[in-house]
RNA sequence: GGGCCUGUAGCUCCAAUGGCAGAGCAGCGGACUUUUAAUCCGAAGUGUGUGGGUUCGAGUCCCACCGGGCCCA
C-alpha cells in the first residue's frame, strides 16, 4: 500500500491505520463470515414486535457500521448491509469490559459481523443485542458527514461507492436501474426474443448517424470503430433465421456530455420477423407498462414534479400533423421546399443548404414539437430523407413507417418497419453517401455486406430501439443521465 | 466550441469594502444503562484546486492551467 492511496498523512486516516496494523499483528481479518439474516429480512419478520420485547431468537448480521451512539455502559450502532439498516444494541453487561471497550474502538465505516438476540428497545427500535462481534474489514477513511452526506456532484459521480454508501437515493436509483434492465430482458424473453451479442468493434460503425470512437487493433494493424448501434448486425441475424432477437448493451457515440448524453450508454434493440411498426408500437407499450410496474410499482409516475401515465394505449400522431399544428399551417413532404424553409426560418430553425423537405420537417419537429409533448406519444411516419434504414410507407413514398416514442419532451424509443428491399436500401445508402460528399458528416456509410445479406432476403420485420438510460431516468425521476449511470464518463481527476 | 458560475478541514457550509481563515459534523479526552443527526462538558487540530502576477498585505483582484456545474451551438 502506497502513501498516496492511504493518505496516511491525514490524522484521521493515521489513527485508523494504527488500529488496522494492530489487527494484522493480532492475526488479521477473517476470510469469510457466516451471516444468518439481512437487515431488511429482520425488519419484515419482526415488524409487529412491541417495544422492549425479547424474542429469544439469536441471529448473526453483517455490514458496515455507519454510526455509533455511545451512552455510558451502553452503545447503539447502526449497521448497514445490502438490504438496509439494523440497530445494534451493545451493552457492557452483555459483552464485558474488554469487548465493550473494543466495540467503542470501532470506527464508522468498519465492516463488522455481530451475533445476538433480536430485541426491541424501550422506544421500539428493532435491534440485535450484541453478544459477540467480529471486525471484518477496517475502514481506513472516515465516512462523509452523517447528516448532510455526500452532496458534491463531482464527488458523488467519481466516487460512486461513497454515494451508494451514504445516500439512500443513490442506492434506490441503482436498484431501479437493475429492475428496469431485468424486466426488459424478461419481457422480451417472454415474447420469444433471444438475447444475442454482436460486435462492439468493427471497421465501420453503422446503424445510426453518429460519430464513432476509433481505436486500433495491433495484431491486425486495423483501424476499428466502436459500435454506434446494433441494428445492422441484428437484422443479419433475422436474415439468418433468428426471427426474434434482441440485444441489450453498451453503445458508444463520440459526442459531448450533457444531461441526456453520456459517450457510452445502454440501448436495447429488438427485431421481430413478420411484424411491422404497428406491432412495434403495441410491443413497446406493454413493455414500458410492465417495466414501470416492475421497477416503481405503477404506471402512474411523477417525473420532475409532474404526473405522467405509462398506461397503454399511447397516443399516436403523425409527425407532419404535429408540425402543421405547431406552425399553424398545413405542411408535408409535398410542401414546396422554399415554403418550408421560410416556415423554418420563421421558427428560428436553421437547415443546411442540402436539406430537402424531409430534413426541414424533421428539424422543425425537433425544435417546435418534441419538447412540448408530455404524455407518451408515438410520433409516426418520418420523412424518408431522415430515415435511411426504415421501409417506405405503404401509403406515401416520401415517408417511412418509422416512429419515435416521445415522453416528457424526450425520445425514448425509435422503431420502424424495417427496410428489407436491397435495391431500395442501396439507393438510400447512395443518397446518404451523396449527402456525405456534400459535406454532411451526419450521413450513414454504405455497408456492402449488409446489402448482400438483404439480397438473401430479410422477411418483413419490425425493429425497435429503446434508450435504457433515459427510461431509467424517467422511472427513477432523475433529470441527469449521470445519476443513472454508476460510473459516468468524466475527465481524469488530476 | 461560446457564455455564465464554481473549487475553503475527511464531509456540509460561513468568511462587508483586499486586513490574524471560522462553524457544525467527524476525530480526541471526559460524563451518561434505551439512544435515533443522542445529549452535555473539555481540549486540540487541520484547509483556500495548481502555477504565476498586482499589493505592505490575496480565500477575495488579474492571467494561465486543471476539475466540476448550468445555459447555448
Amino acid at each position: 500500500m502506497s502513501e498516496e492511496t492511504t493518505a496516511s498523512d491525514d490524522p484521521l486516516v493515521a489513527a485508523r491505520m494504527a488500529k488496522h496494523r494492530d489487527v494484522l499483528r493480532a492475526g488479521g481479518y477473517p476470510y469469510r463470515f457466516e451471516r444468518t439474516d439481512l437487515a431488511a429480512a429482520l425488519a419484515e419478520r419482526y415488524a409487529d414486535l412491541a417495544p422492549a420485547a425479547e424474542t429469544g431468537d439469536v441471529v448473526t448480521v453483517a455490514g458496515r457500521l455507519m454510526n455509533v451512539r455511545e451512552m455510558g455502559a451502553l452503545a447503539f450502532g447502526v449497521l448497514q448491509d445490502g438490504s438496509g439498516r439494523i440497530q445494534l444494541f451493545v451493552s457492557n453487561d452483555v459483552l464485558g469490559d474488554d469487548d465493550f471497550r473494543g466495540f467503542l474502538d470501532l470506527d464508522s465505516g468498519d465492516w463488522i459481523g455481530a451475533s445476538g438476540e433480536v430485541i426491541t428497545t424501550k422506544k421500539g427500535e428493532l435491534s440485535v443485542r450484541v453478544e459477540s462481534y467480529t471486525l471484518l474489514t477496517k475502514s481506513l477513511r472516515p465516512l462523509p458527514e452523517k447528516w448532510h452526506g455526500l452532496k458534491d456532484v463531482e464527488a458523488r459521480s467519481r466516487r460512486r461507492y461513497l454515494d451508494l454508501m451514504v445516500n439512500q437515493h443513490a442506492r434506490e436509483t441503482a436498484l431501479t436501474r437493475v429492475a428496469v434492465v431485468s424486466e426488459l430482458r424478461r419481457q422480451f424473453e417472454l415474447r420469444g426474443f433471444v438475447e444475442v451479442e454482436t460486435p462492439i468493434l468493427s471497421p465501420q460503425a453503422t446503424g445510426a448517424i453518429a460519430r464513432p470512437f476509433i481505436t486500433h487493433h495491433n495484431a491486425l494493424d486495423l483501424e476499428l470503430r466502436l459500435r454506434i448501434a446494433t441494428e445492422l448486425y441484428l437484422k443479419r441475424l433475422v436474415v439468418g433465421g433468428m426471427e426474434r432477437v434482441y440485444e441489450l448493451g453498451k453503445i458508444f457515440r463520440n459526442e459531448g456530455v450533457d444531461s441526456t448524453h453520456n459517450p457510452e450508454f445502454t440501448m436495447l434493440e429488438a427485431y421481430q420477423a413478420l411484424a411491422d411498426y404497428e406491432d412495434m408500437m403495441e410491443l413497446i407499450e406493454v413493455v414500458f407498462a410492465a417495466v414501470a410496474e416492475a421497477s416503481v410499482g405503477s404506471t402512474s409516475i411523477t417525473y420532475q414534479g409532474r404526473e405522467l401515465s405509462l398506461e397503454p394505449p399511447y397516443r399516436r400522431a403523425r409527425l407532419t400533423d404535429l408540425v402543421s399544428e405547431a406552425v399553424g399551417e398545413e405542411v408535408s413532404t409535398a410542401t414546396p421546399i422554399e415554403r418550408l424553409r421560410t416556415v423554418a426560418e420563421g421558427h428560428g430553425v436553421e437547415v443546411g443548404a442540402e436539406a430537402g423537405p424531409g430534413r426541414v420537417l424533421f428539424a422543425l419537429y425537433e425544435t417546435v414539437v418534441e419538447h412540448e409533448i408530455w404524455e407518451p406519444t408515438f410520433v409516426v411516419d418520418y420523412p424518408k430523407e431522415v430515415s435511411p434504414l426504415a421501409r417506405e410507407h405503404r401509403d406515401d413514398p416520401e415517408l417511412t413507417e418509422r416512429f419515435e416514442l416521445v415522453i416528457a419532451g424526450s425520445e425514448y424509443a425509435n422503431a420502424f418497419s424495417e427496410l428489407n428491399d436491397p435495391v431500395d436500401q442501396l439507393d438510400r445508402f447512395k443518397a446518404q453517401a451523396a449527402a456525405r460528399a456534400g459535406g454532411d458528416d451526419q450521413a450513414h456509410p454504405i455497408d456492402e455486406d449488409y446489402l448482400r445479406a438483404l439480397e438473401y432476403g430479410l422477411p418483413p420485420t419490425g425493429g425497435l430501439g429503446i434508450g435504457v438510460d433515459r427510461l431509467v431516468m424517467l422511472l427513477a425521476d432523475r433529470e441527469h443521465i449521470r445519476e443513472v449511470i454508476l460510473f459516468p464518463t468524466m475527465r481524469p481527476e488530476s
